[in-house]
DNA sequence: CTTGACTCTATACTATGGTACATACCTTAT
DNA sequence: ATAAGGTATGTACCATAGTATAGAGTCAAG
């Protein structure tokens, strides 16, 4: 037998509030859980994993809609493994690009911090000549 | 003397629309310009850079509170260069703690796609095992 | 069997980052 | 000098991702 939790519970294993839960179920990010007569919602632990899953992939960058569909492979089963595999490989590219913008920026933001010495004139300040607009010395877009 | 160019001109050159221009003058992310009699609003060369950083650091993950701080520092020129300085380190912090979250998830996900033959049927396929709560295999949060 | 904590639904409100009108005025090329 | 098209202000609306609140019902422990 299956045992079940509460919304609260659910909500606390998984780091989310309980309005965060009713609200996902509104916009069909997590299918309605069985109830009891009461109303009450009864959920699973594979309702808390799944939860779990969409904070992780959320913190990540993930919006509510790639997660969406991440999730709604699992209804697709007959689909095949392939379609599945595709869909990750396609998140993969985006976070492949996204990794790369990030660090693009990093390190255009180290290389002004290092020629910042943090001594000079705030006249000379790299950094400021750069949001200024002054970047001729740097990678343009 | 300096060039000016209108807010239609300067959209387009920083690549973002008119409205735009307009609400992040109303939110004070870039300060009201000059106008001409007629209200038409006159801006910069120093505008168009400023307005392209303001996008190059959004499409890098800054939220426009971010960008915000940084380009107050403009404001603060007598403070220092060190001042200056100490803001964009704390922004590489944040920086490099995001680009290493996604690369976590990058490598999570690579290896389920690995895993993921892609011939196999459904029913094995680490990703949707992943997903639905059997994550014994995978590091947990 | 009552009280306090939890849950229910429904609706409203928040913040972020815009976009889209409506209405009127300005500029510029012909 | 006029028409097309850009600009002004103001307000409303959109999507995303929630959070808050009201008013009612439910559960579980003492």
């Amino acid at each position: 037998m299956e045992q079940s939790v509460t919304i609260g519970q659910l909500a606390k294993a998984a780091g989310v509030n309980v309005q965060t839960v009713r609200y996902y179920e509104r916009i069909r990010l997590i299918p309605k859980p069985r109830t009891r007569e009461s109303g009450y919602r009864q959920y699973t632990q594979q309702d808390v994993s799944r939860l779990r899953f969409i904070r992780r992939a959320q913190k990540l960058g993930f919006s509510l809609k790639d997660i969406h569909e991440l999730l709604n492979l699992r209804v697709d089963r007959k689909k095949g493994c392939s379609e599945v595999r595709q869909i990750a490989e396609s998140l993969l590219g985006t976070l492949s690009e996204k990794i790369e913008e990030l660090q693009r920026l990093a390190s255009a933001l180290r290389s002004l911090a290092d020629q910042c010495s943090g001594t000079g004139p705030v006249g000379d300040c790299p950094i400021l000549d750069f949001i200024e607009g002054k970047e001729d010395t740097c990678a343009q877009e």
